[in-house]
DNA sequence: TTCTTCATGTAATTAGTTACATGATTGA
DNA sequence: TCAATCATGTAACTAATTACATGAAGAA
């Protein structure tokens, strides 16, 4: 009688693929994947730290990575680096059309609710939705300015650096119009949320701009 | 010697309040309560069914919501409604400002790394991101034009239901406006997506309109 | 009457996070 | 030379997903 397949190594998932996309560019110790975590990689596949030490490990059992330790004074770190079997996987994976954005946003199901807290409270959560965008705005624009000024690492890459650098510059933007023009709604409600009706035209003018 | 806390029942996350925000609205079934998941509260909050049947029940331990059982034919269902201890605790809930948004973007990520496939590849990829923002707007359009023609539940959430609406619509939009110019680059790229260079003016463009 | 889809859950598994531990380096 | 921060991990836990099971209702 069968066994049930053994060791069937938890297939590789999107995380597992990010990270072998990084090692592509070139060999990183783990401490250096979790600052490209913090740059580049988690504005579009956030992950905690303890993931980035687990998951190369995953890549070098199926052998599409490989480990190397190094030594810092008396403690050992790991450096992985991608394998041509690697290169291929990444290949096979890019041939697949990606999935669309997921957004999990609690601010906005806050504002979406508004009415079981004070008008002060939705007018709080809007204000530190914008200051959310305008810190990442401001990492995002020194990053573009960098690039534009051909500096920074992977000038290379930077054709498809600018794609993403695209997307992430009107993201962040209408995060902070979406904020601004909320505000600006909720400063006219009445004090008490659950008694707020929609302006006149706003929801034309939100069913209008949908059409296209 | 004190035990360790016994029954800590887990705190509450945010998936428990997005479920009880669901419940000061009404009361409702579980399976109704999935549908609202594929409707409204999946575009800012998704999660799977099964956390849909797990979740209320927390909730119910902890006193927050009530579950009735209804029977219907030989099976029974359950229908949970908050109860006023819920209400003070939503109050709370919003009190405190919400994260920002939370991105994760797999198809982006296939077209920031686009130099370990093919060109075609990344036009398909982002072919699909157009269908995939085409799609969600299209819900998005008729629910916003039915608001509009005052039609549809819950109009007394309309205001609320607005600003939540007007998110989407612009991030609809914005996603859709990004694949399509980002197509119009791609398409000019050379074969080797690994030689594509950025266009005059291209990283100058995106860092001027992330000044602000 | 049978097939399909809607409706209502539970069980098993896993992807991911939080908490902790400690050595190395730097600067006051 | 001490404290703070950088660097490198592991262990414990849990939030969430996937897979499965089955009754009810409606259509052909």
């Amino acid at each position: 009688m069968a066994e049930k397949d053994p060791a069937p190594a938890s297939r590789l998932t999107t995380t597992s693929f990010a990270l072998l996309c990084l090692l592509g560019v070139r060999p990183w110790s783990t401490y250096e994947l979790t600052r490209q975590m913090d740059r580049s990689l988690g504005r579009m596949w956030p992950r905690a730290t303890s993931k980035l030490y687990e998951e190369p490990k995953k890549l070098a059992r199926r052998g599409l990575a490989r480990a190397r330790s190094e030594r810092v004074g008396r403690r050992v770190r790991t450096v992985y680096s991608i394998t041509d079997e690697g290169r291929r996987a990444l290949a096979d994976w890019l041939a697949v059309p990606g999935d669309g954005p997921v957004l999990e946003f609690e601010g906005l199901l806050k504002v979406g609710f508004a009415e079981y807290g004070t008008r002060a409270d939705t007018l709080a959560t809007l204000a530190s939705v914008r200051e959310w965008a305008a810190e990442r705005n401001r990492e995002n624009a020194a990053a573009a300015r960098s690039y534009a000024a051909g500096e920074g690492p992977f000038q290379e890459r930077a054709a498809q650096g600018a794609l993403v650098g695209g997307f992430l510059t009107a993201y962040y933007r209408m995060v902070d119009d979406w904020a601004d023009w909320a505000t600006g709604v909720v400063e006219r409600w009445p004090d008490q949320p659950a008694d707020a009706r929609p302006e006149p035209g706003e929801l034309e003018g939100i069913a209008r701009r949908a059409e296209w």
